[in-house]
DNA sequence: TTTATACATGAACATGTATTCATGTATCAA
DNA sequence: TTGATACATGAATACATGTTCATGTATAAA
């Protein structure tokens, strides 16, 4: 019988327990999955393809900011958004490859 | 301007942000970092590294059942735990790849 | 058939999260 | 400086989740 523990500290455990639920949800995953295809967009241009209101997006935007998962940036009238690390969009092909879900 | 929109179907999205949030915990990324290490453990082997109360484990590892990420198998008087699908340990790796969490 | 072991379940509570609505602030253009 | 556009914020509400405690069930051994 080997030793048996946790290989990951608990700051780690809950800096990625963060990041996952920042992740999970369906809006932000969506979110992710843009920022993927546009390196920067605007709350707008978000809100288009969304279809959903301005201030929930919003809500949704400052928590995934605040999270560190994206960053913001200003430009005018605009906000352009973009991903902190694109390493981020890896985790929605991990889930993808589970064949189970 | 190239077409944007999310590259995602709805049900997919909620299938993922399911599992996500399954996995956004603490305990339950412990539980398969552990079962990555051993291909199944029973309850009281995960309570032993754990250190919590085996009341609440068992409602952590409920939760994972219902959502699929582990399955279970008794074996006497244990019920063993494995992961359903293995895949689903490359999640914390991605996250350990993201140099910024 | 009782007792101990291993695990599950349900109620209750506290806390966290999602959503909406109303309002606030920044920037630009007129 | 006013108005319009783009975005953020806060309060309020509803709902979901995490945790504990008490109790229930399955299996095996005595």
């Amino acid at each position: 019988m080997e030793e048996l523990k946790v290989r990951v500290d608990q700051k780690k455990l809950e800096r990625a327990a963060n990041v996952l639920k920042c992740v999970a949800h369906p809006v932000r995953i969506s979110i992710i999955d843009l920022l993927e295809q546009r390196e920067r967009l605007t709350v707008s241009e978000l809100q288009d393809v969304l279809n959903i209101e301005q201030s929930l997006l919003s809500h949704h935007l400052t928590n995934m900011r605040d999270k560190g998962v994206v960053r913001t940036q200003r430009g005018g009238k605009n906000v352009y958004y973009s991903l902190t690390d694109f390493t981020i969009s890896n985790i929605i092909e991990c889930i993808n490859g589970c064949k189970t879900f």
